[in-house]
DNA sequence: GATCCTATCTTTTCACTGTCAAGATTTGGA
DNA sequence: TCCAAATCTTGACAGTGAAAAGATAGGATC
């Protein structure tokens, strides 16, 4: 099934993954289904076949990013202090990592609609990546009864200065903080983050 | 030059019209030259007279854009005390007012990378647009000498909590804050977006 | 094992797009 | 008046997404 099969084996697979270089290439501007097909070594049609259209294509490849974002996240979280607060400090440096390593995967989750935010797989993804942030602030607050006003400013906060951080980061505009690595940089977004968490 | 003439008079402006109103409708993804050449009643070949190809009419409105955005930050610091901290929220607010009234153009503005940021006159607008911001954040602080780190943080902190808050309210993400309006929302919007401030 | 059904992939076709080159029209100044 | 430059149109070309129809392979049933 490998060398030269009309059929592919795991075209899906394939197609995500050569959609995902292709992205990251060339921007969601230059992005074209025929050239993820030529990448692939398939012909233009046949990923009609796996996704119905580009549409489709997107939306599968954007709940891969929702998956990894929150992966990002806890992978962060699993090497830092358990109380609250480093928590949810470490959750929005992960939120920052994702941005920076998958740029393109980024800008097609939040500044784009091309894919299809409905799709029961995509809003499942994105759904747990929520659930995990609000989850993430519930836990720094007392956690009484349903969520009240207070609980969304702060679930509001902590996500914007997160998002904020990522969005102007990855594009390149942050260019003080930007230059910053290692401990430092971490230091310094870790401050910055932890200016928008719930008070104590 | 008005009903049927072979020129147009000023066709610049009108496409730029055109070009934005056709980016409200459409979105960028399914931005196109030649629509956009239609809805402004001439061939398809024309803009390239006035603007070289697709990119540089994104790029001339791009420029329009950063103009408008600095401007509702003003209108909104014009009806507010003048001290630092209340006309730092009140830019915070004309931020978010702009992404909320021109989604479109703030996609263009901060999340594609079709315009040219090198152009002149594109480079200059956002110019003047960050240096709005860093004159806000320096007037809230003790203004000694050249930018130090500090400083720089605090600029980063005040972009990245507006930015974050625009981008995710502008995308209808952040539904508790996003189904607010009026006095309450800036109390709510205000609220977080102090958290982010220079300490006094 | 033979047969047939279905999933998978290719080929062909069509309308649309951006860009370029060449021609037509108008304007404004010499 | 006349000509050069600016402005706009027409025509062409390669590339794109999507749909339809044909080709091939895998797997189930008998």
């Amino acid at each position: 099934m490998s060398t030269k099969s009309y059929h592919h084996g795991d075209l899906r697979q394939a197609l995500l993954e050569a959609a995902e270089a292709e992205l990251t290439e060339t921007g969601l501007e230059g992005f074209s289904l025929r050239k993820v097909a030529r990448r692939a070594g398939v012909s233009h049609a046949a990923p009609a076949h796996h996704f119905k259209d580009t549409a489709g294509l997107l939306t599968a490849l954007c709940a891969v990013g929702y998956r990894r974002f929150v992966a990002l996240q806890k992978q962060r979280q699993a090497v830092t202090p358990l109380d609250a607060r480093s928590q949810q400090i470490a959750a929005g440096l992960g939120y920052i990592d994702f941005a920076d390593e998958n740029t393109a995967l980024f800008r097609l989750m939040f500044g784009s609609r091309l894919p299809d935010f409905e799709n029961a797989d995509n809003a499942a993804a994105m759904s747990d990546a929520y659930l995990h942030l609000a989850k993430g602030v519930g836990a720094s607050v007392e956690d009484n009864g349903p969520p009240d006003q207070q609980m969304m400013i702060d679930i509001s906060a902590t996500w914007a200065i997160a998002h904020g951080l990522a969005d102007l980061l990855s594009s390149g505009r942050l260019h003080m903080v930007g230059s910053l690595t290692g401990p430092k940089r971490d230091e310094v977004l870790s401050g910055i983050i932890a200016r928008c968490l719930p008070e104590r």
